[in-house]
RNA sequence: CGGGGUGUAGCUCAAUUGGCUAGAGCGCUUGGUUUGGGACCAAGAGGUUGCAGGUUCAAGUCCUGUCACCCCGACCA
């Protein structure tokens, strides 16, 4: 991609009604422009990051036998009185009509619409055990939207739903789950002891739900760390006498987390009301058990921006950055420019992805701040210095010392 | 949803006790000079001061209402 062609723009100054880290270097860097409280645009730069974090959950998903779908935005509501959380969700509902006097809702989550959806080809334990997901925009009328991408209103969301024959069966496949969870973190650059598995309420049908909390001081979630398990009891559960549930352990360190992921085991609570049946080996009538599994991919976007950066912008790690070199040349010698040019054209060939600063008016000072700002992981600089050095000037965003390369091993140190 | 704060150019902000044609920086346009850390000179374009009503000879400034945004709290399936 070349610069020139983007039709947004970086800014020097940040806006001012930016609340944390991730608004203000996302809006600054031209990645997401706020719309209105808690609803975001995702910008050609945010939109690459948003695509990176959703596929690899994705293969992450499909690995486990994850059945993607997209469900609709828009459900009747009396889908939502057959488990009655059209009284519990009223708040977070935003509601409008269709023709005639049908009530429709912008689903807030989809267990309303999943349950009924499986439940149309499952009828036998031969059909057991199912996994469905989608990737989601969610609606929810936030009281208060907050922190940029952390807390909107739309937003994006991964969920997973599975069905099981029993309980047994259930519980083998949430550790499935769990364990692809902390796959699709590390892939995100959230591992390493950043993303803590985190026990927490578990509503009335299991004892705990779990929950990814990732570290960081704008989290809402305080939570109590077991330093021995690499486990987190979350506050809203924990009495005075903090445990580690695992160990039992009381010495645990106080912290605020952002929730980035939230796995739950709903057992009958919606395949009840629903009435999703299946028959057994003997020719009996059952329940199926079912679990579910989410993740917000805008939220994470916004996450790995507050972990990662510093005072001059984002430092994308690799996997989730929109490109992964930023190339530019410097002064107005021809020969650099054409270096530059040629750099691009070859390492777009090689498939590697390159943001080619292009920009013939721009100050050295601009673009170096810009690339900062913007924060890919290899900034590539063409002038007439390296040339006479023989060759180009490669850095890397999270690192200080630069060096200099020929040419053409450019594509072998950033293949 | 309760309490508080703020709305002035695309962005960041000025504008004395109400007083003249609402200004500056950044960005943008044109011309020229520049080019390794957000260059410089010159000339320009850009405003229903959130919106509606009121007080006044006169309102960006005061009053009422309303909308939006931000903060604290509550809420967070």
């Amino acid at each position: 991609m070349k610069f020139s062609q983007l039709f947004t723009k970086t800014s020097k100054t940040a806006v001012s009604d930016a609340d944390s880290i991730n608004a203000k270097l996302l809006t600054q860097a031209g990645f997401i422009t706020k719309q209105m409280a808690g609803v975001y645009v995702f910008l050609p730069l945010g939109l690459r990051v948003l695509n990176k974090i959703e596929n690899t959950i994705r293969e992450e998903m499909n690995k486990i036998g994850g059945n993607e779908v997209l469900m609709p935005t828009l459900t009747l509501e009396e889908n939502y009185e057959i488990t009655g959380r059209d009284k519990t969700l009223t708040d977070v509902f935003y509601r409008t009509s269709g023709a005639g006097e049908s009530k429709i809702v912008l689903n807030p989550t989809h267990e309303e619409i999943v349950t009924p959806l499986v439940q149309k080809f499952v009828f036998s334990y031969q059909d057991l055990p199912k996994s469905v997901y989608q990737f989601q925009t969610k609606f929810r009328n936030e009281a208060r939207a907050k922190s940029g991408l952390l807390r909107g209103r739309e937003f994006r969301m991964k969920d997973m739903y599975s069905f099981h024959a029993d309980e047994k069966d259930l519980d083998a496949y949430y550790e499935e789950v769990t364990k692809a969870y902390f796959r699709v973190y590390d892939r995100l650059g959230l591992g390493n002891g950043r993303t803590i598995l985190t026990y927490a309420s578990g509503g009335a049908f299991s004892k705990y739900s779990h929950e990814y909390q990732t570290l960081s001081s704008i989290g809402e979630d305080t939570i109590y760390i077991c330093e021995k398990c690499q486990v987190a009891v979350n506050k809203e559960i924990a009495d005075e006498q903090n445990v580690c549930p695992k160990c039992g352990n009381k010495d645990l360190k106080e912290e605020k987390a952002i929730e980035v992921g939230n796995i739950f085991k709903l057992m009958d609570k919606f395949t009840g009301p629903f009435k999703f049946l299946y028959q057994n080996e003997k020719g009996e009538q059952q329940v199926a058990q079912m679990g579910c599994y989410g993740i917000g991919p805008s939220r994470i976007m916004g996450t790995i921006v507050e972990v990662y950066n510093d005072e001059k912008g984002i430092i994308w790690p690799e996997s989730v950055a929109p490109y992964k070199v930023h190339l530019m040349s410097l002064g107005k010698e021809e020969e650099s420019k054409k270096e530059a040019e040629k750099i691009y054209q070859e390492l777009s060939q090689k498939n590697i992805e390159v943001l080619f600063d292009d920009r013939g008016n721009s100050s050295a000072g601009e673009k170096l701040a810009d690339a900062d700002l913007i924060g890919l992981p290899y900034r590539v600089v063409v002038s007439k210095k390296t040339m006479e050095k023989g060759g180009v000037e490669v850095k890397k965003r999270n690192e200080e010392n630069v060096e200099i390369i020929k040419a053409k091993d450019l594509i072998k140190i950033l293949s």
